[in-house]
RNA sequence: CGCGGGGUGGAGCAGUCUGGAAGCUCGUCGGGCUCAUAACCCGAAGGUCGUAGGUUCAAAUCCUGCCCCCGCAACCA
């Protein structure tokens, strides 16, 4: 009998920088549906990978002085070094860099050209020279460039563009005939009504403003847009040959069955991905869901505030499997979940150590304290038994069900159900009375027994979530790992088993204040590390002459009042007395001043910059500033008390 | 009116699509137990489900207005 297969992807991960534990998420959330798919009898390939080109990756490798391709080999490293560290089992780790994926993407470019779905055209904007950069009429600032506030020209530039609204229809019809095909299908309405039902338009899928991604090969001034690129990964990794015989392991696994994506990028896996599938004449994937974001407890993560949490760093606390069961059980289905330390020490203690680590030692313990050991099935049943037993058997078709929906966090509450079951039972049945009174030595067996079996069942389901410590604790009770069709029986442990003589303690608590204080050694060593170094290095600029320097003028500002701009949340709006007039002047700077602490102040103006309008006030000079790295700002001030309007030359 | 997400006992969430007894985990308090990782089991307190209206026999759930929070965008001469 053949299995049936199971191809599931991840997006693959953007090399701009080391993932956070928002990214990792996502792979050990595919990873448990993997395994659970495995364990269900399919044959499941499992591909996830990185995303390397862009204009981003080209920058941020100018940067740091190394080439785009030195930038991903690194970052897609630690990638993969996270992926493997967090025990994910990958079939397939593509990069858009890998040679054949290149050319598969230059053969579907071509393909799609020659079919006529995608056709040369020109993007059509305003052109900044010295910016280099289009903007469309809403995007100029008083008919000029918003970067640089020059004069721009009206200006073509070549790029070749996807026929959308050509697939439109079929792929409305898609959606609205496959109501599963987008999850959770409160993401489907927001697709339907914001982009296809408004009428698509062509996609601009070339580029010319950098180097770094895949050229056409017919036209080599231009690259591959990226999504085009990055998303036909999923075809190109497991062997699609465009316009030719693809390999086995394609015809065996296209359609994919499920595309795990982050919310973000749903509309790129539901619109224009089906749509580029239906040019190449290609089956749509079956089902694409969009999952929520875990975020940061004081905000989104982010380097600048120095709050990211990484998968290697928490696992180094946690280990591997507590951060797996974090990620995976704090996870609400549609809203974004939250973690912080706190929230991960509490999970820990709570369900970890305290539900599953202690029933399994108390449970081994008791078993060699009155049989050395033996586990052995008396059938001493009572009536409380029966509870038991029907918990754990309805745990199998209550998880299935769960995974189903996807909703691994749910799938996981119905396993703690069962350890939960467990403890209750122990109590139920109190073995330490029944180890006092010899007669009820078989009933204690009997006891013991239905625990071990129990734990053996619960541990074996558990192992898609939690892979070490179900072969852990599968260890620790000589118990074989259960197949599926197993599950559907009480009694299967071996009579007689011994268990191990010293259990080992699964997960030790830990303390909330002691962890805390950790972390912040680490962050205080971290900042240490990056303010060491207190030096910042900015572009040099081409020199100036004298001349250029003496039309620049600057005075003394005294800062009269000041108040916020509305519905800007980083202007300032300040009436500034030089000398005997009183300017008005909008200022960037709300992050790092309030209005009332700006109300006094002597500051260095420079005043004369031509005049501009900001968010509706108009400016007449400018505030001049100090920053540092992180953004915060310091206006500058003469050093001793000077009059308003004191010149600074 | 830029776009989107959200406001449910002290904390974190489910429930909202498909109206009909307000649920889960943690924390707190009280009790039980002692096999075990100060763990386990039982019980209790605590919420006008952001707010004001509307529809309905019935609203956390549907409709409308408003307030607040969070992303993104914009703004940073």
């Amino acid at each position: 009998m053949d299995k049936k297969k199971y191809y599931m992807t991840t997006a693959i991960a953007y090399t701009s920088g080391k993932p956070h534990i928002g990214n990792t998420y996502e792979i050990v959330l595919a990873d448990s549906i993997a395994r659970y798919k495995r364990f269900q009898g399919y044959d499941v390939f499992f591909q996830t990978g990185t995303d390397e080109h862009g204009q981003k990756i080209e920058l941020k490798a100018a940067e740091n002085n190394v080439t785009p391709k030195e930038f991903v080999d690194d970052v897609a490293g630690q990638i993969r070094r996270i992926w493997d560290l967090m025990n994910t089992s990958y079939d397939k780790f593509i990069r858009t860099t890998d040679k054949d994926h290149e050319a598969q993407v230059q053969k579907i470019f071509k393909y799609m050209y020659d079919k006529g779905d995608i056709y040369k055209g020109y993007y059509e904007g305003m052109y900044c020279t010295p910016c280099e950069s289009f903007f469309t009429e809403s995007q100029l600032k008083d008919g000029k460039c918003p970067d640089c506030g020059r004069e721009v020209q009206p200006a073509k530039e070549e790029a070749y563009f996807f026929k959308m609204s050509k697939y439109a229809d079929r792929l409305i019809e898609h959606i609205n005939s496959h109501p599963e095909f987008i999850q959770p299908v409160s993401r489907k309405n927001e697709m339907m009504n914001n982009f296809l039902l408004p009428g698509l338009q062509d996609l601009c899928v070339s580029r010319t403003s950098f180097k770094w991604g895949i050229p056409v090969d017919f036209d080599p001034k231009h690259v591959v847009y990226v999504w085009l690129d990055a998303l036909t990964n999923y075809i190109t990794g497991i062997g699609y040959e465009c316009g030719g015989d693809s390999e086995e392991q394609f015809r065996k696994n296209w359609p994919a069955d499920l595309h795990l994506i982050g919310k973000d990028i749903i509309r790129f896996h539901t619109i224009y991905w089906p749509i580029f599938l239906m040019s190449l004449d290609l089956p749509l994937p079956k089902q694409i869901f969009g999952h929520p974001w875990l975020l940061q407890g004081d905000g989104k993560m982010s380097k600048s505030k120095g709050n990211v949490l990484y998968a290697d760093e928490l696992a180094d606390f946690f280990g591997v499997d507590a951060v797996r069961y974090f990620v995976l059980h704090e996870m609400p289905f549609e809203n974004d979940g939250v973690i912080t330390w706190e929230l991960m020490v509490e999970r820990l203690n709570s369900e970890l150590a305290n539900t599953l680590g202690n029933l399994v030692n108390r449970t081994i313990s008791m078993s060699n304290k009155y049989f050395g050991g033996i586990v052995t099935d008396t059938k001493a049943a009572e009536e409380v038994d029966a509870d038991l037993k029907k918990t754990v058997l309805d745990t199998l078709p209550k998880v299935t069900e769960k995974m189903e929906q996807l909703r691994v966090a749910d799938a996981i509450t119905e396993i703690f159900n069962l350890f939960k079951r467990c403890n209750k039972y122990i109590d139920e049945t109190m073995p330490w009375a029944l180890a006092k009174d010899a007669e009820k030595k078989d009933r204690l067996s009997t006891v013991l027994y239905n625990l071990v079996e129990s734990i053996s069942y619960g541990a074996s389901l558990l192992a898609p979530f939690m892979p070490s410590t179900a072969l852990k604790i599968l260890e620790q009770l000589h118990a074989d790992s259960r197949t599926i069709e197993e599950m559907n029986t009480f009694g299967l442990y071996a009579s007689g088993t011994k268990v191990t003589e010293k259990p080992e303690i699964l997960f030790a608590r830990l303390d909330s204040k002691e962890v805390m204080e950790k972390v912040e050694e680490r962050r205080a060593k971290a900042a240490e590390q990056a303010n060491a170094e207190p030096v910042i290095d900015v572009e040099p600029k081409d020199s100036i002459s004298f001349d250029d320097f003496c039309r620049l003028q600057f005075q003394v500002g005294e800062i009269l009042s000041c108040e916020a701009v509305p519905k800007a949340d980083k202007l300032l709006c300040s009436q500034v007395k030089i000398g005997s007039q009183v300017r008005q002047i909008v200022s960037g700077i709300r992050s790092s001043y309030t209005p009332e602490e700006m109300v006094g102040k002597k500051v260095m103006v420079l005043v004369n910059l031509e005049p501009r309008k900001i968010r509706g006030l108009v400016s007449e000079g400018m505030l001049l500033c100090a920053e540092d790295e992180k953004g915060t700002l310091s206006l500058l001030a003469p050093e001793k008390d000077m009059p308003a309007g004191a010149e600074i030359c």
